[in-house]
DNA sequence: TTGTAAGCGTTATCAG
DNA sequence: CTGATAACGCTTACAA
């Protein structure tokens, strides 16, 4: 076993223990062939007999590559982030990066002090999905050499690239079709701050709506679920029916369990698309239908743009995922 | 290979640029006390106008700190691994340290790769919460000079400290209370390779039933929510009644739809609880009755506990942290 | 095939 | 208060 009161142990001292010189035993570690058998079995054997282990500190800055990539998100624990963050470290994995996770938490101090941070770990490259930065930020991080990969932000330039979510097209799809078969007013579930994303798709919303000359609404609400379920408690005391657009599951199923509760039938009465659906809108009944992204899919997507930027590789520097409808049973 | 037009600015061109020594410009960016007013603001001056960010990895090399928290687990999107990453990653931020993510995706191959890529990483501590992983590993690596907190694993150490989950206690109470209160017979619902947490817990739950010299069912189940809803579709097809207790909410969601659409009543004729609540369990109807822990607290906990082991200064090598029962509606 | 020695970008220990 | 200079652990020409 191994001693474990003496420091590491250094590739000098698996030199010396060898009878080889570092040199050597640096091309053992990295799989050089210029060496002989023999003295490769030799130097593996004292390797693994002193239970040496490369610093990958020191090798980074020999080799100026890190082989670790920088995640920045605004938190580690929505799901479909940690959809994609598991997406992510599965592709990293298999190309033999490291993640390093970078959180912001939503505020743009943090934000920039995470880009400080990316940039000071020298990693060798980035993918950045968070609201709180743009354009600029991305491409002041790429001035420093990193590439990046800006997710549902679209931006270019030499060593950016993004990947950027598709919901308008389907959005109006949907709202067209509605127009021609539905009969309920349609209300879009406004959550303040809730980031690019929903602000994006709430103008889709209303614009087709003017464009088609049609009444809607727009509704204020929490991004929480027990404050949503109470507020509309309190909207179907006077409002008997509609077509809800919510961001998430959660605030889809408050509106569903308020109408519910309100004796509203749902989708007769009351229907309800989640925007980002995740596994929970098959789970939850009435089934919520949902606009769907694969999140791990887009991790592992945008974890190969980056490693094909890295090595300058990328020809399609915008990539678009489309979202797909889930019809499921709070809709007709 | 690399053809990047222009390189990092270092801090000696900093030095260079504002006439002053590197260890000057060091003693700056670490804002030690001994350097003058004047040539402070000078050199910091200069920082800025070179946009000069310090190398992080060539500061781990010369410090042999690396200010990088390894943090290994089976897979990012986990609902209670995700809630404790995002509490590990506040805690972490804010005492100045970033997370590298290492997943081992439930494969002993991997986890042993990701305990060597920890170990090579120059960590300068781990947070290890993977069933893969025991205690050999933890103290392998620990060996390594490298302070770990195992979570969900006992044990103790040098270099080494646990935060464990109390389940059984809550458990054996539960079940006693409703051996003196209810009527139907207990079912556990067994996950193959769910991990050692269910294991202990399903042990927990049989051993109570036996000392008690009480009757039980062990049913298998698949971790996927449309397998279990068929497999007890048909199981209520003959039994009409029982109180389940499902590993997470997904599956105690399946059984309480499949009871539903099998004109069941719960909780009358079925109870349900979910052994790993989360916020879900509030959201699908009936509510669903859980065991709880709050992972981010966990999180932050395991950041605090790392922190003072880092720093020789932790006094509790073994923190548990119960869980406590939420009553909602899928129980009587 | 192997060894020597010069970096990589910092910090830290000395002197001055 | 400031400046040389030697580490830190590894890679990589260049030599042998």
């Amino acid at each position: 076993m191994v001693d474990n009161i003496k420091d590491r142990v250094t590739i000098y001292e698996v030199a010396k223990a060898s009878g080889f010189s570092l040199a050597t035993v640096s091309r053992v570690i990295n799989n050089q062939t210029n060496v002989t058998e023999k003295t490769r079995k030799k130097v593996e054997e004292t390797i693994a007999r002193l239970g040496y282990k490369p610093s990958a500190v020191a090798q980074a800055l020999a080799t100026n590559r890190s082989t670790n990539i920088g995640v920045v998100i605004p938190r580690a624990n929505y799901v479909y982030i940690s959809n994609m963050v598991n997406g992510l470290t599965e592709a990293a994995r298999d190309r033999g990066y490291v993640l390093s996770l970078f959180v912001t938490s939503h505020s743009k101090d943090e934000a920039i002090s995470a880009m400080n941070k990316v940039i000071t770990s020298h990693v060798d490259g980035a993918i950045i999905f968070d609201d709180e930065l743009d354009v600029e930020d991305a491409q002041k991080i790429s001035s420093y050499q990193v590439p990046v990969i800006a997710v549902n932000n679209k931006v270019t330039g030499d060593k950016v690239a993004c990947l950027t979510f598709g919901y308008e097209h389907l959005l109006r799809d949907i709202l067209r079709d509605y127009f021609q078969n539905g009969d309920k007013k349609m209300y879009f579930l406004h959550v303040h701050n809730a980031g690019r994303l929903l602000a994006r798709i709430e103008r889709a919303f209303v614009s087709t709506h003017i464009e088609d000359n049609r009444n809607y609404g727009i509704l204020s609400c929490d991004d929480s679920y027990s404050k949503t379920y109470l507020d509309f408690i309190d909207f179907f005391k006077t409002t008997k029916s509609g077509y809800f657009l919510a961001y998430r599951d959660s605030i889809a199923a408050a509106i569903i369990n308020a109408a519910r509760d309100s004796h509203l039938r749902v989708p007769e009465d009351v229907e309800v698309l989640s925007i980002i659906g995740t596994k929970y809108a098959n789970i939850i009944r009435p089934t919520i239908s949902s606009m769907y992204i694969d999140m791990q899919l887009v991790g592992h997507k945008a974890m190969e743009m980056l490693a094909d930027l890295m090595e300058g590789k990328l020809d399609r520097k915008q990539i678009k995922v489309e979202s797909t409808l889930i019809k499921r049973d709070s809709t007709l």
